[in-house]
RNA sequence: GGGCCCGUGGCGCAGCCUGGAUAGCGCGGCAGACUUCUAAUCUGAAGGUCAUGGGUUCAAAUCCCAUCGGGCCCGCCA
């Protein structure tokens, strides 16, 4: 509704003050203090053009213009117009939601819809899949809360997106041939302890343990290197047994994912990679006169891909390394090849099996080497959730689709960027181990116990653990999301749990709120008068589908976060000021009760676009 | 040598992309509101050189340049 009425108020400027329509609608904007509920600065741009005086100009245009349906009064402050919404517009808006229900603030894709052009143009010129990868944490491990980070963000971001009406794609990279993993398959196999409890948390222990021995241990360190060539080889024992280890490592990582409601369709094991498309990868890139083998230099022998574009120039060594001298292929040089697989440029492909069918019902699948053909990868985007200290690879892997002639699918490439967690005087790193204590799964225990003693002693059993589960995880999402990704987190348990104030727990207690109200008085009738405190609630609510699309074009779920806490407070204003059940005046009583039940379809449909379930009960 | 990100009341964050009216929110502290639809809430007051210095503009937290402070990157590591 927020479109039509900015529609309608353009087409009203554009007549009055003689500017186009486009120029009007780009006017239209929300005032923030009392100065009326919709405004236009069109007065200023204009004042330029005509060289006269803004505030006479405003005069002007007011005098003279036809106030639409839904405004009832326009007036200036200066060189400002402001609009007054009427209450006919007020209703409109309570019936609109009531009816929308759980598509209100959904966006439809547009696809081919005119104004799209550069980055966006493209691959929303036609229908088409994004595929956003995360976390693809190493599988030898448990989350810790830096993981965690990286995982919500992707998990927010797809849903934001699918909301907006996207269709999306959730991939997970399983790196079940690197160093750690043979560490930590080498400490399974070697260091004789049987593997008990959560598996992720038991191999993670093995490694810290396994890579202090490798550092020491120079016959270690054959051995470790001797399990990497057989994992990569694929054959034997070993590789079997390694991979059936990682599954059930990456089962250990999903268990805590879960938790969380992070889900994903699709695997992709490095191991895959190796025996599927690697090789047809290879071959392409080598085409490339951007990709060379070096005789000579410090590089001599390796496949590299050169690096001309204008700001690497100046560092050390722009030039990456694909393939280094022994023939073993670098991160870098899997990557690209994975990217574009993506992409669907490569004629080879993987095979899936099932992987496990998740607590929401859908199954994620794995790639394999004996299951059957899918329809994963073949995207118009990318995006890859991966640290920003990663920035410089993944610039590459864009240059070089650049310098294979693939520029669309270069501007499609999204590195979508974070900062890390870390702590107050530390950071986490994997080998020494310093992720103990700090583990995604003990920060949720830590979550249920705080937010279980919170919960009023008439709620009991079954029902006060499940409450105290979902607070907790939507606690930790919230605060982990809240903040804008490129800005770095220092982890406290106080901030992190917090469950007052700016947090998942004050949204959803207003939603619980209102639900306990129209579960007790329904969904009532839209009124002929809006209180103050109903405007204000409601124009808010108005925003969501806006809301979403920004926090889609952006890639920033906070900014659906914010909202959340945006509309929760304007209704616990409302709730405040406006009794509702204990109304006497009955058709009060149930124009109140039809904004409570379009506040709580709002929020709800807010809080679920990224991931945070609305309580009817806490 | 070059590049990226951050710097907003005591603390934690929005706002910056796309310049516009009185810079929002939470925590903490202060003063109030539960016999009333859930006080995980609400009301009120206090607290700000928007890191610094220039520039562009009728208008700068927002755009440009420089400087300072913090984090990160430019490995045949992972």
């Amino acid at each position: 509704m927020f479109l039509q009425l900015k529609k309608k108020l353009a087409s009203a400027i554009s007549s009055a003050a003689g500017v186009s329509l486009e120029e009007a609608e780009a006017s239209v904007e929300l005032p923030k203090g009392q100065f009326g509920d919709v405004a236009t600065s069109i007065c200023f741009s204009l004042a330029k053009k005509e060289k006269k005086s803004p505030v006479l100009l405003a005069n002007e245009i007011c005098a003279k213009i036809k106030l639409p349906d839904w405004v009832s009064e326009a007036k200036t402050t200066g060189p400002y117009i402001n609009f007054f919404l009427s209450d006919g517009f007020y209703a409109a808006l309570v019936k609109e939601i009531e009816k929308q229900g759980a598509s209100f603030g959904k966006g439809t894709f547009r696809g081919n819809a005119p104004g799209g052009t550069g980055a966006e143009g493209s691959w929303k010129a036609r229908k088409g899949k994004t595929i956003i990868e995360f976390p693809s944490v190493n599988p030898n491990k448990p989350w810790h809360i830096g993981h965690l980070r990286n995982a919500l963000l992707g998990d927010s971001v797809a849903r934001v997106l699918a909301f907006s009406g996207e269709t999306v794609e959730r991939t997970d990279y399983i790196d079940d041939l690197g160093l750690q993993v043979a560490q930590s398959f080498w400490g399974y196999l070697h260091l004789g302890k049987k593997p008990s409890g959560k598996l992720d948390l038991w191999l993670g222990e093995e490694y810290v343990e396994a890579a202090k021995k490798f550092e020491e241990d120079q016959n270690v360190q054959a051995q470790v290197r001797e399990l990497v060539k057989e994992m990569e080889e694929g054959e034997g024992e070993n590789a079997s047994e390694c991979r059936k280890l990682v599954e059930k490592c990456v089962a250990a990582q999903y268990e805590t994912a879960f938790k969380f409601s992070i889900y994903h369709d699709v695997m992709i094991f490095e191991s895959d990679i190796l025996h599927t498309i690697f090789e047809e990868g290879m071959a392409r890139l080598k085409e490339n006169p951007a990709i060379v083998k070096e005789t000579e230099g410090k590089n001599a022998g390796c496949l590299v891909a050169k690096m001309t574009s204008p700001e690497f120039a100046a560092m050390e060594s722009p030039d990456k390394i694909l393939v280094r001298s022994d023939g073993t292929a670098t991160y870098t040089g899997k990557d690209v090849i994975f990217q574009l697989w993506k992409f669907d440029l490569l004629k080879s492909n993987f095979h899936y099996s099932e992987f496990m069918e998740q607590p929401n019902g859908k199954k994620c699948m794995m790639t394999s080497r004996k299951g059957k053909a899918g329809k994963f990868g073949k995207a118009l985007r990318v995006i890859n959730v991966i640290g920003m200290e990663q920035a410089y690879p993944q610039k590459v892997i864009k240059e070089i689709l650049l310098s294979m002639g693939y520029g669309k699918e270069a501007e499609n490439s999204v590195h979508l960027s974070y900062e890390h967690v870390g702590l107050e005087d530390s950071k986490f790193s994997g080998r020494q181990g310093t992720w103990v204590g700090y583990t995604t799964d003990e920060l949720y225990d830590e979550g249920v116990k705080r937010a279980e003693a919170k919960i009023k002693p008439d709620v009991e059993g079954d029902e006060r653990q499940k409450i105290a589960a979902t607070i907790a995880a939507a606690a930790i999402r919230f605060t982990m999301i809240r903040t804008t990704p490129e800005k770095r987190i220092t982890f406290r348990w106080d901030d992190a749990l917090s469950l007052e104030g700016d947090s998942a727990p004050y949204a959803i207690y207003a939603h619980a709120r209102a639900h306990k109200i129209s579960e007790k008085g329904g969904k009532g009738k839209a009124g002929k008068k809006f209180e103050p405190a109903e405007k204000e609630l409601l124009k808010k609510a108005m925003l969501l589908e806006f809301i979403v699309s920004e926090s889609a074009r952006q890639l920033r779920p906070h900014i659906v976060a914010d909202y959340c806490l945006d509309l929760a407070a304007l209704y616990n204003k409302f709730y405040n000021a406006c009794p509702i059940l204990s109304c006497e005046d009955e058709k009060v009583k149930d124009g109140r009760l039809a904004t409570n039940y379009a506040a709580k379809v709002a929020l709800a449909n807010a809080l679920g676009a990224v991931g945070i379930p609305a309580l009817e009960r806490m």
